[in-house]
Order: C-alpha cells, then structure tokens, then sequence
DNA sequence: CCGGTTCGTCCAGCATACTGAACGACCGGC
DNA sequence: GCCGGTCGTTCAGTATGCTGGACGAACCGG
C-alpha cells in the first residue's frame, strides 16, 4: 500500500513510462510557456526524480522536441513541425480556411474552428478578419465549453446521456469573466436555448466587450468529439442589421464543413 | 523507398531511449500524414522491435499526442496545443501577424516568416492575403532552403566559413523545380548577389508562375539560426510597379520584426 | 471454403534504463 | 568574503522496462 506521499500514480502508469512523462514534462512547459525551466523546477512540479527529468530532456533536446536554453528548456521548434502536420491531416481545417475568407460578412471579423475535448475546447483554425480585434487565443489554445460559443454549441450537440456524464458531480463552474455561467443549471437552460434556436451566443462570456457566435459541425475524425465554428466580434459591432448576415455566414461555413463530400 | 540497410543511426542511442523512439515515430507519423501506422510498419520503417513500439505507441495514445485509428495510430490533437504553445513563445511570430496585416501592398499576398535549420526552413506564421495563391505549405511545413526566396536569404546572413561547413560534401542539389538551382557553385552565385541587393529572390524555383521575395531576419531566439520573411505572389502579378512597393513593405516588416524594442 | 501471410497482442527472462545520494558550481544575504 | 541554499550533473546498484518469440485473429487470393 502505497500510503507515502505519492502526489502523481493518479494516472495509468503504463508500459514505457518514460515517454507518458516525456509527455508531462511538455505539458509544464506548455503552461511555463515562454521561460525555461530546469531539471529541478520540474522535477518538483511532477513530483518525480530528478536525475530521471534530466535525461528525459535531454533526449527531448536531442529529438528536437525541446529546446536548451541556457541550463534550462523550453519548447522546441519540432513541436511546430508536429503539429502543422497534424493540423495539415485534419481536413476540416483546411477547408476552413478556403470557406472563411470567401465569406462575405464573418470574414471581416474573426471567424474560428474547435473541437470538443471533455469540458473544453481545442481551438484548431483561425481566420482573421480586417477587424483588429486582438484574440490572444491561437491556434492549440484551451478555452472552458461552458463559457464559449463554440464550447457552448458543441456540448449542445451532445446526447443528454453523454452530458449528464461530463457535468457529473458538477454544482458550480469556475467563472473566467462576470458574465460566464457560475452554476450548470444555469449553462442546461443555455444549452436547451441553443438547441432550439440552433447557434450558440456568447454575450461576454469570455471578455468583456466581445460577443460570439458559435454553431456545432459534426466532426469527421473518427473517435474525435463534436467540433465547432465561431465568428468573434467587438459588441460595438454586432448590430441588430449585421447579426442576421453573421448568423446566414455561420450556418453556411457549418454546411461546408458538414458537407461529406470533400477533396477526393 | 527505403534502400537496402537503413543506414544507422549513429546518432547517441542516449539515455531515455524510449523518449528518442517515441519522437522518431511521431516523425514517422508526421510524412504519413494523414494515414495511420501500424506497429508493424513503424517497427519495419525504424527497424525497431515491433513490441517496444506497440508499448512507446500505448503510452503516446494516453498522453493524447497520438491518436488510435482502430488498430493504427495517427498524430495526436495534443501535438496541435503543443506546437501552438511553441509558436506563442516565439514573440516575433506575434509580432509578424501584427505587422503583415498592415502591409499596404504586401498583405494583399501571402507572407510568411520562417527560420533556418541546417539546409532546410520551417515556416512559423504566415498572413494569407486576399489573392488565392494556394500554397500547400502552412505552418510547420519544412522546404529546401535553397530553393526558397526565405531560405536563401538566410543561407546568405551566414558567415562564410559557417556556409561551407553546410554546404561541405555537396555539389550537386536535387532539384525540386526545374529552375531551382541544380549545383552549388550557381547557389553560391545566387548568395552573392542577395548579399549586395539586400534581398533573395525565388523566380518559380519552388512553383511555376510564382515567384517570392524574401530577407534575412535575426532571431531573438538563443541559439536558433537565421530568420526570414517572404513575399509570395502570382508571377504575373510581380509587375514592375508592384515589385518596388513589396520591396518597401518586406524592408519595413524586416524592420520592425528586426527591432529590439518589442512588448515588455 | 481454406491455407498462407501479416497483422496486433501477450508474456517471461534478461539486459538496461531509472533511482537516490553525493559532488562541485553558482547565487544572494547576513 | 563567508556561508547556506539551490542549482545541474555525475555515478554505481538495482529494480524495471525492453526484447524476441509465440499466440490468435484477420485478411486475401486460390
């Protein structure tokens, strides 16, 4: 019985061991983002040995995967190369790209693509509009469903079973802005809404002075969840004569992308 | 295909093994693209044993950088956060999305901003302008630097004693396109001559009818190598009174991504 | 329908990669 | 300038993950 202090087995701590924590060690550096970290800032981050973090990294460095910095390390530059690849074999994602910019109206704006992982959203496109309305958020960026408008639309779409699972033992959400969902019975009468109506709003749900549009597209990667498109604009901009054009853009991108029949 | 005995990789089978083979697998997903792989056929691709790759595959599963295609296995959405996390660390990609758009002539095109790496360039960002170029290439995406207006324009910031250390052993150079450079000596002609003008140019060396200008951007990165940007356009577009207005706008951008100065 | 091939998975023994502590370098404070 | 703390690195012993072969399933051409 291990009843030492024992912070990181929560998970399967399977075959090969040294990739899952390559893995972690990613993951922190993700979070650290810009600087790097060392050997034992890490090691006490992921409660595990030093000596083993060490060599872990420097295979990274070797791979590519992670870059020197100095004692320390940061992400390195293969990561991008891996994940462009990706992206490049998620075909939705490239026809994103062609629909968005030829739409007439969203295309100003900043119109978006994710998809639904668990309680949050991975966003995997982005189109920018002339509009200089400075998202942070890029590409590979984690955001909450419950307070976006494409988290909001996909969980829509889920099966009321599969819903009741993921919000299981949830009373109250974290609130990233004032106005975001602070209890799921608030985010179900949204999610109910939104399924009549067919698209999902967020009214400054993620900052202040922003709203956003979102619909849910059915993904075409097997095993992958619901995905979902957006269009982000400033609330000064949503006028009552836009919005009706924004919405008849938003559910022609979602035919696109719904549309099975792509590229051979 | 892969010849007789894939040469050894004589690279220092380091500590951490496992971490190394995970990356070459991702690498090997990476060209497969969109396809998954079998264990059987990476283990026949790396020559590696088939059970040390189902074990390393299992493990990259459950980290999420891979995902299970039934029985095969294809690059993971985490690879996605992953290479977006690199990318946000790289402060001179935020700042070309900033910058590129504003561009009078040159938004109108395709820029990219891409960084050397021995003889070949990644592309980090790139600002597609209203013009449907088309181009394939998109983030992540490695080309030969000598036959891309950015790779040459890096290859010829080097000094020259590092250039012959690249360029040592070769004489002749695939040639991608027919008019790409077939041999080092007319390379080294081409370097030449970007370094008295100040800028390189691509004149349908990488695709017929387009032609791209590029120029030498240092990095801020630590020990990262040269950076560039690039200006790519129809052929028939690059008239002679265009051109100079797109030479204005690279210098400018080159400028601004060269400033020291940059947010906090 | 059937035999050959190739696939992915499983298992136990062995070699190997991981662990923990010790080492020297570095930094900042008293 | 001294000293406590923290850092990254090193090393040998041992537990542990890796290996090769065997197993059953799936596929395909005969």
């Amino acid at each position: 019985m291990s009843n030492e202090t024992l912070e990181r087995d929560a998970e399967a701590e399977s075959l090969a061991p040294a990739v899952t924590r390559a893995a972690l060690i990613l993951g922190v550096m993700a979070e650290t983002a810009s600087e790097p970290v060392g050997p034992s800032e890490l090691a006490r981050r992921l409660g595990l040995p030093k000596s083993s973090i060490a060599n872990i990294c420097g295979a990274l460095a070797d791979a590519g995967l992670v870059r020197r910095i100095g004692t320390g390390f940061a992400l390195g530059r293969r990561l991008a190369e891996l994940g462009g690849a990706y992206l490049g074999s998620v075909d939705q994602v490239q026809e994103f790209y062609d629909v968005a910019r030829q739409l007439a109206t969203a295309s100003e704006e900043t119109v978006q693509f994710a998809v639904l992982d668990g309680l949050e959203v991975t966003y995997l496109a982005r189109h920018d509009g002339r509009q200089p309305v400075r998202l942070t958020s890029g590409i590979g960026r984690r955001l909450p469903a419950f307070s976006t408008a494409t988290g909001k639309a996909a969980l829509a779409s889920l099966p009321d079973d599969e819903l009741d699972r993921r919000l299981a033992g949830l009373t109250t959400l974290p609130q990233p802005s004032p106005k975001s969902h602070a209890t799921v019975d608030s985010l179900r009468r949204d999610l109910a809404t939104i399924r009549e109506r067919g698209y999902a709003m967020d009214d400054e749900e993620t900052m202040e002075g922003v709203v956003c549009f979102g619909t849910m597209i059915p993904s075409r990667q097997p095993g992958e969840g619901p995905c979902a498109a957006s269009i982000t604009l400033l609330k000064v901009r949503a006028t009552s004569e836009r919005v009706p054009a924004l919405l008849d853009d938003l559910r022609l991108l979602a035919a696109e992308l719904s549309d099975p029949l792509h590229r051979t």
